[in-house]
Order: C-alpha cells, then structure tokens, then sequence
DNA sequence: GTCTATATTGCGATAGAC
DNA sequence: GTCTATCGCAATATAGAC
C-alpha cells in the first residue's frame, strides 16, 4: 500500500471506531485490524494510539470553523442564523461522526479537548455573539435579550435534536426527509422569539 | 467500615471518575484507591467494575425520571413546560455529573444505554410530547407546530447550556446566579416562539 | 515501509488466608 | 467482610529482520 493510502486508511477506518467507543474503548489491535493494516503502522505513522486520534480530530474539526456564512454583508442578522443552523444540519448529515467527537470531548475531554476541540467551539459561539449583537445595533430585536443566551439557546436547539436521536428513534422522525421542515421549525420559534 | 457505608463510598466517589473519565477511563483500582477501599471489594459488592458503573447510573437516572410537575392539573402546558425547565436547571446544579452520564451514554453508549438510560430519556420526552398535544387541543398555540419538533428544541435549549459550559465559560457567564435570567429567556423565546 | 516477535506494563478478577 | 498475592490476559509500543 503506498504511505498517503495507508495513512488514509487508518484514518478513515478509526473515525467510526473513536466515534462509537471513545479513545479509551478501542485499542490499537482493533484499529489495525480494523483497516487491514499491520500493527505497527499506527506507531509508524502517528506516533501512537492518541497521535491517530489527534489526527482524527484535527480532520474532523477542521469543518467545523469553516464558517462561510459570516461574510455575506448583503444578508441580514436572521438570515445568517439560519445558514449557520442549515450549515449545521447539512454537516452532521455529511459527517455522522463529528456530534459524537464534539460531545464525547466535552463530557469525557482528552488531551485534544484545549487544543483542538475548544478554540473550535468557542470560535462559533463568538462568531454568533459578534452576528447577534451587530444585529442589535439595528434594533431589530426585542430589548432584554441577553446576547449569550440567545445564541446558546439556537445553538441547543439544533444541536440537541441531532444528539437525541439514538434514544429517541421510536418517539421522533429523524429521517434527512424532515430536515428542511425542522429548520424552518427551529428559525420560527426563534424567529418569533427574538423579533419585536 | 459497615457494609452500607462502604458500597456508598464506592458509589459516591466512583461518580466523578466515571463522570469525567468514561467507563473505559477509569481502572478499579484507581475506583478502590480513590474510595480508600480494597480493590476486591468491588467484585465482591458489584460484581465487577461494569456492575458498579450500572450501580451508578441507576442511581443518577432515578432522579431523571420523577416528574413531579406532570400531574399538576390546574397548570396550564407552558407553566408545566416552565416546571420542566425549572426542574432540569436544579437538577443540574444538584448533581453536576448528571449530564456527562447522559451525553456519555448518547455518544458512546454502553450496555445501560438500553437498559438505563434511553428508557429514562424516553419517558422525559414522551412526557413532554403528551404535555404539547394536550395544549394543542386547547388550541393556545399557533398552527403548523410540530409536537417533536417543538418539544426537542425546548430540550435542546436548556440542556446544550450547560454542556456547552466547559468550552465557552471565557465567553458566556455559566454561574447559578444567572439560572433565573437563564430559565425565563428560554421560556420567553418558547413562548413567543410557540403562541398564536 | 512493512513485517514478526517480543518487551513491558497494566488490566480485571479471584483464590484462599484471616 | 476484608485482605494479600497472584493468575491470565490484553494493552501499547518497539527492536530488528527483510
């Protein structure tokens, strides 16, 4: 196999793997196995168990602050809100793996959680605090909101449901079918929420 | 020790090690060393370190699932909604570990997922469900809502603040102090967001 | 760059003394 | 009910052959 393939490979193949189980639920045996690949060639490559799983990360946060709604200066406050939750959902679509790294590093925070996994998070929640607020400049919002936990709240709404749906499978209608009707359901309510 | 005290200090300070670290980042020994107890008392009490992890989440999920605010008859739905919030909110800051066993268990569940945790998550949901449609009778809220929809962004809200907490506390002020200002934000973008 | 073989450490669980 | 000692196993990592 040549060296890009097989680094490729690994890395592929450990995504669902780190995913589902977590840094410590997988072993390096079952990582190499896993993507046909001998033993040693994790080492080889990425120094180790948790180099791999940087690497993983790294690639699955890199789309993450990848944010190319912000400059849009024709588009106004509500409306950037609504591609960064359409940004949102098409990206969990896309990648069904990068909800669970998110949540399992801020529940259960390896080393990558400082490095990687909270500059990227904070870099969203300030870019939405920076749309808000412009946003409140206008004065197209009602007076009394509090700019964190506006945003926190849209934020939760869109990412909940996505992280839900394992134990609520039975209860709710997940299917990417729904997904543009529950993107106009999350701006309506908030829409409503916030205008005067 | 007595027996009670010592499956309790088992217990007890097994939570916040099983809360940061994960099942599968946290040795018994580490367990017996933490709780100042011998490393086969373990076995001997739970059956292993996987019976003391199912000890705990029993134990944190109990709480989840006592709804003391659905059979408030003469409530109206958003008040019981707000109840919910108002519940969720000090049952958070009661047991700060609650929601790392809760998200943990989403993102890389183990065998009490099924067992413990989605039929906790369930009834929560399913309650809230039957609480929406029984306002929805009473035809307060506008037309075209969604039950789940509706439901799981109230959800998401409230609880995505406080997960989000780790990452953002140099961004967003998390203290209890604000719980207050918190909970009637939430509830006032609901409202607004959910009304004729 | 890829393999086998192995070094070393730590794991979970328990037998058996008290 | 509590302890020590240990078994058997799986973990990560790497030395060294090719």
């Amino acid at each position: 196999m040549a060296e890009k393939d097989c680094q490729n490979s690994i890395i592929t193949t450990a995504i669902p793997l780190f995913a589902m189980k977590g840094l410590n639920g997988v072993s390096v045996r079952e990582l190499a196995r896993a993507a046909d690949v001998n033993i040693s060639m994790i080492s080889y490559y990425f120094g180790g168990k948790e180099g791999l799983y940087a690497a993983v990360l790294e690639e699955q946060f890199a789309t993450l602050t990848r944010l190319e709604w912000v400059d849009q200066m024709e588009k106004d406050t509500l409306e950037k809100f609504e591609m960064y939750v359409r940004a949102t959902v098409s990206r969990y679509r896309k990648n069904p793996y990068l909800l669970r790294f998110y949540t399992s590093e801020l529940t259960n925070p390896t080393a990558c959680f400082e490095t990687i996994v909270k500059p990227a998070i904070k870099k969203v929640v300030q870019v939405l605090l920076n749309t808000f607020t412009d946003g409140l400049t206008h004065e197209k919002f009602r007076d009394g909101l509090n700019p964190a936990d506006t945003v926190l709240a849209l934020v939760g709404m869109i990412n909940f449901y996505f992280l839900l749906e394992p134990a609520t499978t039975e209860l709710v209608d997940h299917s990417p079918g729904r997904d543009e009707l529950l993107i106009c359901h999350i701006m309506d309510i908030f829409t409503r929420g916030i205008l005067k």
